[in-house]
DNA sequence: CGAGCCTTTGACTAATGTCAAAGTATGTGG
DNA sequence: CCACATACTTTGACATTAGTCAAAGGCTCG
């Protein structure tokens, strides 16, 4: 794991307006009332190229805002003593990061590029003018935390009752929807993070990740080759997700042939 | 609001500045700057007690506020589908609940006393309002949703990458470090939780639980009766929660560039 | 074209869950 | 105050999931 890169703040495009940006709706402008949204929308963000590996912050870096993601993904995680990583969630396009460095006042996650992407970064002393300035901006910004706490939480419950079948299908279906969300197709995506990531997201080890997958494919569910995945019965899936305890006599196989 | 015959009776319960209250330093006051402890010592709450099993709130209550657990211990969990319940957290006085009702304006956990206690009510109007009035209140609030993240990240990490063992080892030295934090004593302490929401909080099955103890107690680190807890080897305990893949003597990869 | 990284597969193991039942506190009504 | 009912905890035997180890197979990129 050393051939880490460096912290970004090379490449940096033209700092503007976020209300002028073209993804705005679909970022800042995406919830919150009206006047939240308004002010949001003066703040000047600069957008920054990142690649695979680049950190958008370190665990122990100083807090110095929140980040959006534009373009991209980026992965969140945190290292245990043992020097182990947990992966906390990956973060796509429109979707903000940061808010555990505001406990403190310095990061206790790191947040890194799975590959080629594009950040924009939010300076708390911007947001603490604003929020001062708007109330709503406030709330908003409480609402944005809440729901990344909601998010930690769900993912508390599926490692803790779910089978490898159950979090591996939950984690696609997730991406799914937030395809559909976004007016992509909800059946056909990419996988841009590794399998060994995505174990590490869900407490489970490569070769199960990869037994499952097999297995999903087995069954007709969905094709994933490499990066690209197809669902091929996005219900069936759904129904992998929920452990459905009913089955006083009738088990949930599904034998192909 | 609530009429003066109800069960408040032990207790002045009656509505007061909670800048006046004996626990004030150990509560809101505990964190964040003196203007916004300040701020926050001005709000009046009403003490309410609670029994066992009392809700404070339930998953889809409307978000009235945040709540202060007062005495007690309060359970926060969630119901999945298949109506296996994950307990989130076991939150002590002094501690605040409640923050995942923000994300919706209405609550996504639930919350219910776990033995006698008493709980406040910090209404949501009020909080708003001094969050409006002095930016630093805000900064606490966002601090406080913030931290209650990262407990939640680090549960999942807990889960993730922790052997029951470790997982136990580290839920006793949390309460052990409660406890001390309050000036309580570090190694004798109640558990007040049933073993069963243990085991739902560490994501083991209650026999589990059961056997762990035993094992910890077999090697002299723990006495466990009933709810009294005796910590013999503190130490020892916390060199548990730890993975330690120590096999072949030390072998952390340290590869240099 | 080769090296390194990533993924897959197979064989085996270990940790934890499940089921069943006994043991032990707690509370209630007679 | 007892006796019973209930709820919680512990223990044992066994099943099963997912982890570990080892190695081969495939991409990708310099």
């Amino acid at each position: 794991m050393s051939p880490s890169a460096e912290v970004i703040s090379l490449h940096t495009s033209r700092r503007r307006n976020c209300g002028d940006c073209e993804v705005f709706a679909r970022c800042l402008g995406r919830t919150g009332s009206a006047q939240s949204i308004e002010a949001l929308g003066t703040i000047e963000a600069s957008a920054t190229l990142v690649h695979r590996n680049d950190h958008v912050y370190r665990a122990g870096d100083a807090f110095r805002g929140l980040h959006v993601v534009k373009a991209g993904c980026v992965k969140a995680y945190v290292n245990s003593e043992s020097g182990e990583e947990q992966v906390l969630g990956f973060y796509m396009p429109g979707e903000i990061i940061g808010f555990d460095g505001l406990a403190q006042g310095w990061h206790l996650s790191s947040a890194v590029a799975v590959g080629t992407g594009s950040i924009c970064e939010l300076p708390q002393a911007r947001l603490q003018r604003l929020a001062a300035d708007h109330g709503e901006v406030h709330d908003t910004l409480m609402n944005w935390c809440s729901l990344e706490l909601v998010r930690m939480q769900h993912l508390v419950q599926s490692m803790a009752t779910r089978s490898a079948d159950a979090r591996l299908a939950g984690f696609l279906v997730d991406l799914s929807d937030y395809h559909a969300r976004h007016g992509y197709s909800a059946t056909q995506f990419t996988l841009p993070m590794l399998r060994t990531d995505i174990g590490r997201h869900l407490g489970l080890a490569v070769e199960t990740i990869s037994r499952v997958i097999n297995r999903f494919r087995r069954d007709g569910l969905v094709t994933i080759e490499r990066q690209q995945v197809h669902i091929h019965d996005l219900d069936g899936l759904r129904g992998l997700v929920h452990p459905h305890t009913d089955a006083l006599g009738e088990a949930p196989r599904r034998d192909s042939a």
